[in-house]
RNA sequence: UCCCCCUUAGUGUAACGGUUAGCACAUAACUCUCUGAAAGUUACGGUCGUGGUUCGAAUCCACGAGGGGGAACCA
């Protein structure tokens, strides 16, 4: 990876210093450890940036690992979405990635030992029972009648679980610690269950599955991670995370540090929430381009690059944020500024045929690919008697800043002439049809011509124009914080997050264009060709419009 | 009602007892421009409150206020 720019410190990032300068560790390795249970979002993409980030900038390692603990809710499908996902964000996890289930083995040992040691029971009460049990955050829970069964006794219980001598729900493994703790975790937590289920990964030779809480702590030591990251919410989880590796009496523990999550303006981030989306038809599907998805933000346009300029910019700290969308948005506009093609596409197209100049004539007018890239080259586009301009780029009366076109006004039409309006046709609605312009042979552009006028307007040719369908996108919600909302989400989606422009002319330079690719369509915006295209329409999507400072003016 | 965590411009972050409290985004104005883009210049704007410790506090302490989290055989 090409990444010189230095990521802005952090308190991990601090933390790990200290480590190193106290010789607590030599190596850094940190894991990013998703539930396959879903598609990774832009929240993810900075807890991946954070984790590989990290291992890259000290020389360590950082492992992908799926927290598959739990076979009802999690499917290969997820997996590969995840690696291909993690990998087109630009990191890589050599041969390190691994699966909790991985670990089964190793953990029913840990079990066995925890069993020896006193240190857990096998309770036979309902989930009913246990939940009873447990107690409330203001009184403490009571002891289970199982809670002292003998060493032996339990040890053949959790046998026979493991054997599959009993059904879903009959016996939990439990933790053996303290039902009056303040925090609700260390009142002797569940950390096996029985679920005759078939596992993505082990099949069936599990019926009994260990929690994520104990899970956790040993699948990071198994792994030798030194410092594992994770979001605020698992913060009270940390006792226990520590009991286990305690009670295992396990050297060179992993440490957890939490984090806050991503919060974005405008969309939402939960699992729960994505995927009602989806499956109630409201967006097209977990790419559709006003998710935040990271397959979602690929078919949009963003980059790689973007969306870890932006990971860095966001920063890492333990309180609760709410990060304005405009800064994603500037860090795609900023990439794609240095790299995207600049074309000219009419996306709302008003017909001006310029009457001086000969009908059976073609010119072929050179332009810059990109004027940040010199090395981007240059390119030939067709001019001819009748070409489409933005429809905004006219006004029949002018607003008194309005430097475009306008009756008797002129303008110039980049990489080619300066025309003058002349004269505005219209149909019986009185709808403007079409302009009649002239054009001036003398400012031909690059020819030296000292002439020069206020505005500057994109164009086509329009017998070389090719049709093509744009998609525009706004943001998903009409609210900053849709989740805050009293309202149902549903109930917040901005009904204008997509707007499809059929009738759309680009210059026939963009019909090579494959799936993908990436361009500024000038003083429009960033656009991508959509998947969707084929061989008879392409289909852009508007990554991001370009900053606009004329639609403040024009509002005053 | 109990426990834990958090609190710096509009937003996101920096400061590690000593700087005019820095940076980015956003906003506004100007310059420049064959993209009303980009670029450049400038402006705007901040330490939750009250006490205390100290020569000196955003930083340490206390209390208060506000925000978040916590009782799944989920992760």
């Amino acid at each position: 990876m090409e990444e010189n720019k230095s990521t802005p410190s952090n308190f991990i990032r601090e933390i790990i210093d200290e480590d190193l300068k106290s010789k607590k560790h030599s190596l850094i390795h940190t894991r990013f450890p998703p539930e396959p249970n879903g598609y990774l979002h832009i929240g993810h993409a900075k807890s991946i940036c954070l984790n590989f980030g990290i291992a890259r900038d000290y020389n360590g390692m950082c492992n992908l690992r799926f927290d598959d603990t739990n076979p009802v809710k999690e499917d290969i499908e997820y997996v590969e979405s995840i690696e291909e996902d993690v990998r087109w964000l630009g990191f890589d996890w050599d041969d390190r990635m691994f699966y909790a289930s991985d670990y089964f083995d190793r953990l029913y040992e840990f079990a066995v030992q925890l069993i020896k040691d006193d240190n857990a029971y096998v309770d036979s009460s309902t989930s009913q029972e246990l939940r009873e049990m447990k107690g409330t955050l203001t009184e403490a829970g009571a002891l289970s009648p199982y809670r002292n069964r003998s060493v032996e006794e339990n040890l053949e219980l959790f046998t026979g679980m493991k054997e599959g001598k009993y059904e879903d729900g009959a016996h939990v493994l439990r933790a053996k610690i303290d039902m009056a703790s303040t925090n609700m975790h260390m009142r002797d937590p569940v950390i096996y269950r029985i679920k005759k289920a078939t596992h993505h990964n082990t099949g069936d030779k599990w019926c009994i599955y260990p929690m994520y809480d104990y899970a956790h702590p040993l699948s990071d030591w198994i792994e030798g991670i030194t410092h594992s990251l994770c979001t605020l919410e698992f913060e009270i989880h940390r006792p226990l995370y520590d009991w286990f590796l305690d009670a295992l009496k396990l050297k060179n523990r992993p440490r957890q540090i939490e984090f806050a999550r991503l919060n974005l303006t405008y969309t939402v981030m939960s699992k729960r929430k994505l995927l009602e989306l989806v499956q109630e038809g409201l967006v097209s599907g977990w790419d559709d381009p006003r998710m935040p998805t990271i397959c979602g933000l690929r078919r949009r346009g963003y980059t790689p690059e973007s969306i870890r300029n932006f990971a860095d910019r966001v920063g890492v700290a333990k309180r609760d944020a709410m990060t304005d969308v405009a800064l994603l948005e500037h860090s795609v506009r900023e990439d794609l500024n240095k790299h995207a093609m600049r074309v000219m596409a009419v996306l709302r197209p008003l017909k001006v045929v310029i009457t001086n100049y000969p009908d059976d004539k073609t010119e072929e007018m050179e332009t810059t690919n990109n004027p940040e890239d010199e090395t981007m080259g240059t390119r030939k586009i067709p001019f001819s008697n009748v070409i489409y301009i933005e429809r905004e780029d006219f006004q029949e009366v002018p607003h008194k800043k309005f430097h475009r076109l306008s009756p008797g006004n002129e303008v110039r039409l980049k990489s080619a002439y300066i025309i003058k309006c002349t004269e505005v046709i219209k149909d019986d609605k009185g709808e403007i049809t079409e302009l009649h312009c002239t054009y001036d042979p003398e400012t031909k552009s690059g020819s030296g011509s000292m002439r020069s006028v206020k505005g500057t307007i994109h164009w086509v040719s329009a017998k070389h124009a090719v049709k093509a369908e744009v998609r525009l996108y706004d943001r998903l919600f009409v609210t900053e914080d849709p989740a805050s909302d009293d309202k149902d989400f549903r109930e917040l989606l901005n009904p204008h997050s997509l707007d499809i422009l059929k009738e759309c002319y680009i210059e026939p330079e963009l019909s090579k264009a494959k799936t993908g690719d990436k361009f500024q369509f000038i003083r429009t915006g960033y656009f991508c060709v959509d998947p969707l295209s084929n061989d008879e329409m392409l289909v852009f999507n508007r990554t991001v419009a370009l900053k606009d400072s004329w639609t403040k003016i024009d509002k005053k």
